[in-house]
DNA sequence: AAAGTGTATCGTAATATTGCAATATAAATA
DNA sequence: TATTTATATTGCAATATTACGATACACTTT
């Protein structure tokens, strides 16, 4: 017990379970709207934005990596930090859905 | 240290993360597409359509609940859940937001 | 080459989550 | 009223997450 049962769900419910879960904190939260604001990639300024310690933030940004919400390139001394598209689009894809799926139930019930 | 420093973000942004953090697990992904699916409430049967056992479903069900994404109405002897709009709503403008973003940008870097 | 700058990794403590058995509660039915 | 049925709560063990100090690594600048 404590282990999430993954063998027991689709793989398309696991990727966006993935997907929702690195975006489950305020801080990464941040991170993603802190790069929209800028409108470009990040270049080494993201751990002044935040009110935690560059280890924690360099967590937080690897997780979002390994998540697909974002791509990192290496830039000299710097690391750049761009959305990516493909993680978003497969969350974005998920929330239509189930928009759709209200707007067309509507006093089907409750 | 372990606890997430919810003071230093914005109510928006511990309020998004509320949300995606508790569809951040595979059975609470699989609890909306069901509902979605039976496009109606659910009365009772989903416990039957997890593997998981019952005081787990309960236990996930009450944090979609607290999160704002479902509506659970006692209705006899079982209890209806329904998609709870008005959570998914702000997930779904959170995405739009960061879609609008990205179509705006494109090419802007990286 | 040495020092500085930006970021990642390691190790670890504090806390949270996941899952379930046992039990409680509340309504329906016999 | 006793039993069944559906769901919630409690308590606990296993595991995961969060956060940070110390340290390592890589590139830049002096």
């Amino acid at each position: 017990m404590g282990a999430t049962k993954t063998d027991f769900y689709t793989d398309s419910q696991n990727e966006l379970a993935i997907l929702t879960k690195a975006l489950g904190h305020p801080a990464r939260i941040a991170i993603i709207e802190h790069i929209l604001k800028v409108n470009s990639c990040i270049c080494g300024d993201i751990v002044n934005e935040l009110p935690l310690a560059q280890p924690t933030v360099s967590q937080h940004l690897k997780e979002l990596k390994n998540a697909g919400l974002i791509k990192g390139s290496v830039e000299g001394n710097t690391i750049c930090y761009c959305i990516d598209e493909n993680g978003f689009e497969k969350v974005k894809n998920f929330f239509q859905n189930v928009h759709q799926h209200i707007e067309e139930k509507k006093s089907n019930c409750c």
